[in-house]
DNA sequence: CAAAATGTTTCGTAATATCGAAACAAATTA
DNA sequence: TAATTTGTTTCGATATTACGAAACATTTTG
């Protein structure tokens, strides 16, 4: 692992070792066989909307938290595109101070 | 912690505990008594120049493994913002799979 | 030092993302 | 079930981001 000021960076192999274990084992061999997985901003707005959910707010209160209409938060957590300010906006007003987000595989519109 | 998706979420207690510790101890007090940094993309750029750098990458080797000119690149080290799909497409030319982002205290221009 | 390679910046255009308004849909509550 | 609340979608306007071209700057190399 890799440190540059708040971001840190992994290889894949240490990525895969964490989440899958080392090479040889049974988790891991399922996910070497399998297809790796594409990052779509679907994921990012379930992420967010259980956040809401868990504390209990509406779209439109969360709305008001950053200053936009639930139809926004509807767009965002229905994962119709998302820009890296608009995450942190969000991210912070529910509280979530990190996101990680897992670049590899075959990456399609986020 | 807490799983969705591809996406690990954390409290704030969880990230600061996890970096500077719980509080009570000297540097989390250091913490505590210090100004909440801001996100820049100045710093996703310099973990990309970084990363680049080390596998001896010319911008414009980078730039022609996804398909942009060198001044791209350089853009991008440069920090003059940067979107998803693009930290994507260029971490996974770099073969970087992960990016921590941490997305807590005011954010700014990302 | 001169030439080549590498990196930066500006300009303009195209592609994406934001987001309110307002209609529509679904779920909740009385 | 009727009313209210909550969530979704479309439309259209505005803002932001991507990025080539090309000029300029810096660094490296011969």
């Amino acid at each position: 692992m890799e440190q540059v000021g708040k971001f840190k960076l992994y290889s894949s192999e240490e990525v895969l070792d964490k989440h899958f274990g080392k090479v040889g084992t049974p988790r891991r061999d399922d996910f070497e066989r399998s297809v790796a997985s594409s990052v779509h901003a679907y994921e990012l707005g379930e992420a967010i909307k259980k956040a809401r959910l868990e504390q209990n707010l509406t779209q439109e209160q969360l709305g008001q938290r950053i200053g936009v209409q639930r139809a926004q938060i509807s767009r965002l957590e229905k994962g119709y595109s998302i820009s890296i300010p608009t995450i942190s906006r969000v991210f912070q007003a529910l509280g979530v101070t990190t996101a990680t987000l897992d670049l590899g595989g075959t990456i399609g519109k986020i």
